[in-house]
RNA sequence: CGGGGUGUUGUGUAACGGUAGCACGAACGCUUUGGGAGCGUUUAGUCCGAGUUCGAAUCUCGGCACCCCGACCA
């Protein structure tokens, strides 16, 4: 990508009565825009960095059999009438129609996939299988707040599993609690990112939720100081004691929750009568999980961990572009070695984003830090004269000199 | 939804009730080219509506918007 040719702008101005980092560096560089409280346009570059979280959401829902699909945002009223959620979920978004006929704008699918489940199962045989989307969703937030972090539309990955026995739904959650873990360490966040114990909600007594460590958040959690075990405020009001080893000592800390899997039992199946015949010739309902990550939120987040005073600084696998390519200076020889460069990276399928304005280098670097390429790669006259380029991590102080011949290898 | 705060060019800000100014950005010209560079010219603003006043960005009332705290939170 040609970074005069890029639909951005950025800003040194801080932006105004923002608290959030990753709200206000989100803006500066050019990721986000935003059009009122709680709603946001993702512009060519948070687009960029959506999709990398989107593709590692995918591929580890896919490891676990899960299905993709894609369910209306525009959802009946009647199926809301029939779980009981039209007038007690205040954050359900109703709209009208022309007419009379009212719809909920979908916060979630449970209303969706259940009833279309029932047009697939009928027997044990049916069971298991898992199906997911990755959408927009709409919650009518009393207040939205922290830029990107909590929104009134934002997208979501959302699965839903169906299970005949309560046992094997217990072996799916489980194995999806630790496909979790693994997205959370691919994003870069893992080791600052918790399994706690919470409340379920509605839906059943507790839920597991991951959060992660950060000032911005806006739950606390608790984590037991012996086993790490870690639980959510709510339920340290109730459990004094760590209920994994009982004891008492625990950590608080401020963290965000960026993603949340229920056991839902039979709280949807139930109502939409999805029920399916067993072995035995009995009739039963089916168990159902549910599995939800903010993919929004987790780019909002991976900012909140990871950026320093001048920017963000992303980690390689969610980055909008692996390699910021600087030109220098603008005489000819530079430019026509730089331009090479460029086509090289990128006939090796190596994603970069060439800085080919005529700025000064100062602001040129600066902009750079503030987007937060891992790799940058300057080139100059200097540099062309011993046939290398100068190379800087992002996340590193140091620079190096390296050949031009040698630069992918260090990708 | 309860409470608090703030609305001034694209962005960030200043202006006692008395000429709306500064910086950045943008545009043009010249210079500059390893950390948001320099000089000159130009561009563009008081959220909306009422009221008080000789006079309102400033005071009052209403509305709208945004931010923050709380409550809420698949």
């Amino acid at each position: 990508m040609l970074q005069s040719k890029l639909f951005y702008k950025t800003n040194k101005n801080k932006t105004a009565g923002v608290d959030s980092v990753s709200h206000d560096l989100l803006t500066r560089a050019g990721y986000v825009d935003q059009l009122m409280s709680g709603v946001y346009s993702f512009l060519p570059l948070g687009f960029l960095v959506l999709k990398k979280i989107e593709n590692i959401i995918r591929k580890n829902m896919q490891s676990v059999g899960g299905q993709e699909l894609l369910l209306p945002v525009l959802q009946p009223k009647e199926n809301w009438i029939k779980t009981n959620r039209w007038d007690t979920l205040d954050i359900l978004f109703k709209v009208k129609s022309s007419g009379d006929k009212e719809y909920a704008m979908g916060p979630t699918h449970e209303e969706i996939i259940t009833p279309l489940a029932k047009k697939m199962v009928f027997s044990y045989r049916d069971l298991p299988f898992s199906v997911f989307q990755i959408q927009t969703k709409f919650r009518d937030e009393l207040r939205a707040k922290s830029g990107i972090l909590r929104t009134r539309e934002f997208l979501m990955k959302d699965l839903y599993s169906f299970h005949s026995t309560q046992a094997d739904f217990e072996v799916y959650y489980e194995k999806l609690a630790k496909v979790y873990a693994n997205i959370y360490k691919e994003f870069g966040i893992g080791k600052i990112t918790y399994r706690t114990m919470a409340s379920g909600g509605s839906f059943s007594k507790y839920s597991d939720e991951f959060q992660t460590l950060t000032e911005a958040g806006e739950d606390i959690i608790f984590i037991c100081k012996k086993c790490s075990f870690a639980v959510n405020k709510e339920i340290k009001v109730e459990n004094p004691a760590c209920p994994k080893c009982q004891n008492a000592d625990f950590e608080e800390k401020k963290s965000i929750e960026v993603g949340n899997i229920f056991p839902l039992g039979t709280g949807f199946s139930k109502p939409f009568d999805l029920k399916f015949t067993d072995k035995d010739a009995t009739e039963k309902p089916v168990i159902m999980g549910c599995y939800g990550i903010g993919l929004s939120r987790v780019l909002g987040t991976i900012v909140e961990a990871s950026h320093d005073d001048k920017g963000i600084v992303w980690p390689k696998s969610v980055a909008p572009f692996l390699v910021h390519l600087i030109q220098i200076e603008q005489n000819p020889k530079v430019a026509k070695a730089t331009k090479k460069l460029y086509l090289d990276l990128q006939k090796q399928n190596i994603e970069v984003l060439y800085d080919d304005r005529q700025k000064n280098p100062g602001e040129k670097f600066a902009e750079s830090d503030l987007i937060g390429i891992p790799y940058r790669v300057v080139v100059s006259e200097r540099t062309l004269a011993v046939n290398s380029v100068e190379v800087k991590e992002r996340s590193k102080a140091s620079v190096k000199l390296v050949k031009i011949k040698d630069l992918t290898k260090l990708f």
